[in-house]
DNA sequence: AGTCCTTTGAAGGAG
DNA sequence: CTCCTTCAAAGGACT
């Protein structure tokens, strides 16, 4: 179960997670990958636009316009949202994801204090929040927004931030929030960038061992618990992911668990406050409560909703006794999740479309547009997720899930063939991302990492490997022509390029000639694959 | 109310 | 080892 370090470091062994992309020199690049990915973005809201809302093919920033007309009830709301958006584009365009250094990422990761495991399961969007080493421009008045009972009246922060938040609850600049600035002033590095960390167990101050620090999990337990939550103002409708944080700190909930500072403060970001006061139903057997403990009951909860943190306060455990059941313990969320979760509200943002499915697909063509480094950020954190999971639900197997979510409707599969699609509910994929659309996009007609000529892809092709990037361009990956959705009877083979840690697992550092090496056996790996879609045969 | 849809990735069982 | 299946998030759409 838990691989845990073999000796390379925390890393959970999941070696063989890192799609390559693109060479991460080229900035140019970068750049009109961007473009072209919001013009995939635009293609596809095109398309879906049209579909869904019957809006004609406009652009980005029209649409942007007209969203206040979709919903007139919430101008405010969209005006605000929009001018985040485009500060958050502004960020992301210019240098969120371009920094020179690669090496330790140039982002710090911000670990909210939601549980990501919490009942509607939702790893905070926030949770994996990466800032950019010079604090972002927007200061968020995050104790404001914590909804708790403690916290002043959200209402003076509506001017700055939209308090009403997104569906999904997210706001745009989730990922450049910062700590407010009675927490973290600018001026003030936060308490949790000081080398001295406070001791999980003991609040008393101590000084970390380098090795501890860990560049995505800066926060540590003691440093996190002085603070409120740097994105509550956002958290309202996470419901149960919102928590007021205990005055005096929190304390790590896990005293029994060997962690290091990064694994802890993996941990610390992931438990609520209120979970320092474990329900008895959620206790690991090792005694230690987890937010990935979810109660059937808890887990019915409406997503959503507004449990504001002072109910949690009251209750901060769901009704214990009913659920003798086995809690269900979430899988920890994988890379492109983690993602999912970080993007998303940008997506619904800059798109009119709200529909997840659509999202989705928009996600996955930007997961493959994203840049190595990019992903890796998402794959290192999603390694953490596993590590921490394993850690503490050492027992734990997805297998253990298995059923306990609503039967998947794959069963039909056997009989479903790809006539059954075009019977299928017109809301069928084809809907969301006509085949054409979709292969125009980051697929660029010839699947999702082919994407638009700034596409990662080619991208990917260092200096030295354009060739090879020339032949992956020519892979069919993803491409998103399966008639019956997700059916696996018609998945393409070879759908994806082999993940690049799987060349070379720590994937975590800069193009060496041997990253270099590997990706042009990576690509003639794939060169050697069939370029033509394989599906399997249906049975 | 429950499922489907859609995405990628991880995990584990089956062959 | 490969293939297949399930689940993880999300929320509108559908049954």
């Amino acid at each position: 179960m838990p691989q845990l370090n073999g000796g390379g470091g925390d890393d959970l062994g999941a070696n063989d997670e890192m799609i390559s992309f693109k060479d991460e020199g080229e900035q140019e690049e970068k750049i009109s990958e961007n473009v072209s990915a919001e013009r995939d973005l635009d293609d596809v809201k095109s398309s879906l636009v049209n579909e869904s809302e019957n809006n004609s093919s406009s652009s980005d920033s029209e649409q942007a316009e007209r969203r206040p007309q979709t919903r007139p009830d919430s101008e405010s709301y969209e005006k605000t949202r929009d001018y985040f958006s485009e500060a958050l584009r502004r960020q992301q365009d210019g240098g969120f994801f371009k920094s020179p250094h690669y090496p330790g990422y140039p982002f710090l990761m911000i670990p909210d204090l939601t549980n990501p495991y919490l009942s509607n399961g939702s790893l905070s969007p926030s949770a994996r929040t990466y800032l950019q080493m010079k604090w972002p421009l927007l200061d968020v008045p995050g104790s404001a927004g914590l909804k708790d009972s403690r916290s002043p009246t959200p209402g003076h922060l509506s001017n700055k931030v939209p308090v009403v938040q997104h569906a999904h609850h997210v706001h745009p600049l989730t990922p450049l929030i910062t700590y407010s600035n009675e927490h973290f002033s600018p001026g003030t590095p936060p308490s949790h960038l000081s080398p001295e960390i406070l001791d999980p167990k003991t609040g008393i101050p101590r000084t970390p061992h380098p090795s501890e620090l860990s560049p995505y999990y800066p926060l540590s337990p003691g440093a996190v618990g002085s603070i409120a939550h740097p994105l509550g103002w956002l958290m309202p409708q996470q419901g149960q992911h919102m928590y007021s944080i205990p005055p005096g700190g929190f304390r790590h909930p896990y005293p029994a668990l060997a962690m290091n500072a990064s694994m802890s403060s993996l941990v610390s970001s992931r438990f609520s406050p209120h979970m320092v006061t474990p329900p008895p139903h959620s206790l690991h057997q090792t005694g230690i409560p987890h937010p990935a403990i979810v109660s059937p009951a808890i887990k019915q909860e409406p997503s959503g909703d507004n449990i504001s943190p002072s109910m949690h306060a009251k209750s901060p455990v769901p009704p214990k006794k009913e659920e003798d059941k086995k809690p269900h313990i979430k899988k920890p969320l994988n890379a492109f999740m983690l993602y999912m979760k970080e993007m998303r509200a940008k997506v619904v943002a800059e798109c009119t479309l709200k529909e997840s499915a659509a999202i989705n697909q928009i996600l996955g063509r930007r997961w493959h547009s994203l840049s190595r480094e990019e992903q890796a950020k998402y794959y290192e954190l999603a390694r953490k997720e596993r590590q921490l999971h394993s850690q503490l639900y050492p027992g734990w197997s997805a297998r253990d899930n298995y059923g306990k979510r609503k039967k998947r409707k794959r069963e039909n599969k056997p009989d479903s063939k790809p006539e059954d699609f075009s019977i299928r509910s017109k809301k069928q994929c084809v809907q969301y991302l006509p085949s054409e659309k979709m292969c125009d996009s980051p697929a660029s007609s010839h699947g999702s990492m082919l994407d638009s000529p700034a596409t990662p892809s080619a991208a990917l092709a260092s200096p030295a490997a354009p060739a090879a990037t020339h032949s992956e361009q020519a892979q069919p990956l993803s491409l998103t022509t399966k008639p019956e959705g997700r059916s696996h009877s018609t998945t393409p083979i070879l759908t994806r390029p082999i993940p690049f840690t799987s060349l070379h697992p720590p994937m975590l550092s800069p193009p060496s000639p041997f990253h270099q090496a590997a990706l042009h056996s990576h690509h003639a790996l794939f060169q050697s694959q069939p370029l033509s879609l394989v599906t399997k045969p249906t049975e």
